[in-house]
DNA sequence: TTGAATAGTCAGTTAAACTGACCATATTTA
DNA sequence: TAAATATGGTCAGTTTAACTGACTATTCAA
């Protein structure tokens, strides 16, 4: 590791290229018309499973409260993104799926960020960000 | 690149490295009696200059509004970590600068997220770990 | 079968950004 | 050099996205 003096924050590279990345993804959707979608809306899509989550549960995954995640899915659910579904083994509880917008905006985001990314793994070679990925998943597993 | 299909989103690690981070940081900040720096205040202490910086110059850098900057570094004023000085260039500007308390939190911070970092650099192998510092620097001085 | 845990909602609060309008000083230009 | 424009900063109000606390209904466990 460097020395400490004029050591450049790791964070800031990780804040900038997140920054970057979450930046185009919402200025090409609004582009797109679907200005409604909001950064934290993405933590829906990113935590979603495919038979139906509950909203205490995304919000375990995400990291927030769930009052914070139901207005989430609540606002998704207004604007036709998720449709509501009864869970059959238990009658507190309120599963969220995708509707077939959803799934179209779920690709949509894919093939944005996608393409965003073609730029860095042209610039780093397939290799090195094939590298630089799985770098990322190391770390990111060894805190769970 | 890997297949669309079941692509885990990269931004999903920035993300989560970077709050882990971040959570650290402030964790042991608060420990240590700096509770009331937050998240945001780290912006300033990023972007400060030694010979001292304005509010707009900030709020520039770290791409957001004078007005929100100047909020931010009021803050840090009050506290006690920076402190007001002329600038002789310009009557309107004012310039600030790190009290000594400003700067031992400065020195606190980066000793922080230094011993965070060293277990990833463990995980990774020293030279795996600058590999992965100097990959973000690529693509970060790339997209300027 | 009753007490504790869990899913979700309602109401109110806070943090951190935003916009718009404004003043004082600097800079440019007619 | 006087007038027009740009810039540094502040004040006031708004918005977004999180938060806590208190509550109901249902489920699970002792």
């Amino acid at each position: 590791m460097a020395s400490k003096k004029d050591y450049v924050n790791t964070g800031a590279y990780l804040r900038t290229l997140y920054d970057a990345l979450v930046t185009n993804l919402h200025a090409r959707l609004a582009e797109e018309g679907y200005g409604e979608i909001s950064p934290s809306h993405g933590l829906v899509f990113q935590y979603m499973n495919e038979n139906g989550s509950r909203a205490t549960e995304l919000a375990f995954q995400a990291g927030m409260t769930k009052q914070s995640m139901s207005a989430l899915v609540y606002q998704l659910e207004e604007y036709g993104y998720l449709k509501r579904k009864d869970d059959p083994q238990d009658a507190r509880a309120v599963l969220f799926v995708f509707t077939a917008k959803g799934e179209t905006l779920k690709r949509k985001a894919q093939q944005i960020n996608y393409q965003f990314e073609k730029k860095w793994e042209e610039k780093l070679g397939a290799a090195e960000y094939q590298n630089f990925r799985s770098t990322m998943q190391q770390l990111v597993d060894s805190n769970e």
